[in-house]
DNA sequence: TGAGGTTATTGAATCGTTTTAACAACGGGA
DNA sequence: TCCCGTTGTTAAAACGATTCAATAACCTCA
């Protein structure tokens, strides 16, 4: 079928070895022999077939990533991130989707077990611990992303969601805002519930504002119009006077709902709302959104790098990066001057 | 290191043959022996090497999947889609994103044919046939997705863009419009090429109306929000009724310049606008977007189901899979009544 | 000239699974 | 009793690249 190694070392009249060298070890052969392979490669149109590499290395050149939501730009950046920096040492990723379902989670890293990748990044849904040491033990690293380790056994790279979340309401509280509203969920996604713990936080600190707490079963779009209609429905005194939502998917979901013909909450004039992540669309929408940006690129960047080393020398001790949260404030919580 | 077949069948005192055979062809071994050789897969945590597997198997139970944009949700759900029907047959899918740029799918190429792929979907930027080509050679179907190819030797599964593009431009036409502008590109886009074709059929049809052209590098929000600000710019008088942007993204941007503050350009009164794909965002925009949708995972879900097809028989002749767009008219093309 | 050192190349073993031909054990029919 | 067919199991040969110890070829210097 397609051209093998034994092949063009035939028809460059060298052994196989040779062949692998002219490859993998150039400065091993003599330019007139690298030259005769070359020749042969090409005329053969010989492309290696990385099943028969890895079998021989033990392990794949390729890092799996699992996230929680790709069509969350965030994530995307991630990726992109991740990607570019992996490239630079030949290593390409691959891109699996959990979508916040814990199954899928499962397939991706049983996929990725078997493949024998070179190592794992990941957002987690729930507590994986377990399921990376397994992977450790087949000396496959795991790095979590947009997330710390509950205990400190895995290097991780994440934003401070906490104090993200503060930022977000000491924001909706600065601008004369009291009854807070944090639209979020499920509260199996750690950054749900760090988010959460910085706004009340933020609200403990100021004796008259309350934080009411609206539950979701998934970070979306759909989710958060729901929510939005729920706060339409109500009477507008029951109504908070601003939204912290737990990120920008949720936000223009509850934009949608309030600004809906029949529905005309004004925002920000009768509720301000703040989302997460400064995806691309917050300032695209209808009420351009304010949002708490973070470094998408640079932490799958980060992730990767911290992976290649850690796959480097296994014995190395587990570290946590934390890059801070930064606030972009934009017309849904400003009112115009 | 990790436990291999050998350590299996030593632990369940049979012979390596009888333990591959309690994997793939469990009829063929007695339940008694089953039994102890699962005991001692679990006992040692046994994960069969993937790596191993293809070289003996010849290809990858892995299906290669690239997309022109990972950010674009109609990418996204033809992606689900494929990925859904390729499990049910125990493939997975690894999702690339070209991000329109040749180099990018070229590498992805190159990724899918190293690791001999069971066949690849693409939605390719521009001609590719060659490259298609010799992995055929190589025995690695593909089949080209949201896209009809050029010569009739690969399998395609798309949407009729043409018709699409007719059908936006007629809906504008329908609405009293007839200043229409095109916004799009890069022209390498065969998607992009269709929807202007079939939007200069429509305004062809109507001697009255006039189609100008605007062309852009690529699909995205930026860009469309670079697009309507020139647009704004434009003496009132100058500017076109409606709008027809390539794709949604592109739409979202033009809309958000179009209402930016200080531009104040009603859509849809002053100026009508409809995009492509209808994501979820389109629903959510500022106001809400008329759009052309498109069965995006049955779209995926049909381009694995050729896929695996045509590597079960390669003599298989190819097919050209054309499904219809459908008009979703919203606010942003229709004056309230 | 020959010993010693360097460099380029080779051949064979190896990775872990699947597959296939061969074989053993057993029962039923003639 | 012998032969044949069935069923379950085994041993060994692949798959294709990498690696390493062994060898060959050449150069340098005494």
């Amino acid at each position: 079928m397609s051209a093998s190694v034994k092949d063009v070392a035939a028809l460059a009249g060298v052994s196989v070895g040779t062949v692998s060298n002219v490859m993998n070890r150039p400065e091993k052969v003599s330019a007139a022999v690298s030259a005769r392979v070359q020749a042969a490669i090409n005329q053969l149109g010989f492309v290696r077939n990385d099943a028969a590499r890895q079998l021989r290395a033990g392990h794949s050149s390729t890092i799996g990533l699992v996230v929680l939501d790709v069509r969350n730009p965030f994530f995307t950046d991630v990726a992109r991130g991740a990607e570019d920096r992996a490239a630079r040492d030949g290593f390409s990723v691959i891109l699996g989707n959990s979508d916040e379902k814990t199954d899928r989670e499962a397939t991706y890293l049983d996929l990725f077990e078997v493949q024998r990748v070179h190592g794992v990044l990941i957002s987690p849904i729930g507590d994986i611990t377990d399921r990376l040491r397994r992977l450790r033990e087949r000396r496959i690293p795991a790095v979590l992303v947009d997330r710390t380790s509950d205990d400190t056994s895995f290097s991780s790279v994440s934003v401070d969601d906490v104090d993200g979340g503060a930022l977000a309401v000491e924001h909706l509280i600065s601008q004369g805002r009291r009854r807070i509203a944090f639209i979020g969920g499920p509260m199996e996604i750690q950054q749900v519930v760090d988010r959460l713990e910085g706004a009340r936080a933020a609200v403990a600190a100021h004796p008259d504002a309350t934080l009411e707490v609206i539950h979701l079963d998934a970070l979306s779009v759909i989710e958060g119009r729901i929510a939005g209609a729920g706060l339409v429905a109500r009477a507008p005194e029951d109504r908070p006077d601003a939204v912290f939502a737990a990120n920008d998917l949720v936000a223009m979901g509850v934009l949608q709902a309030l600004m809906m013909q029949g529905a005309d909450v004004r925002v920000p004039d009768q509720i301000a709302l703040i989302g997460y992540d400064d995806i691309d669309f917050a300032s695209a929408a209808v009420v351009p959104l304010s949002s708490i940006r973070q470094p998408s690129a640079l932490i799958g960047q980060t992730a990767v790098e911290i992976l290649l080393e850690e796959a480097a020398d296994p014995a190395l001790s587990p570290r946590q990066v934390v890059f801070q949260p930064k606030l972009v404030a934009r017309e849904s919580t400003v009112r115009r001057a």
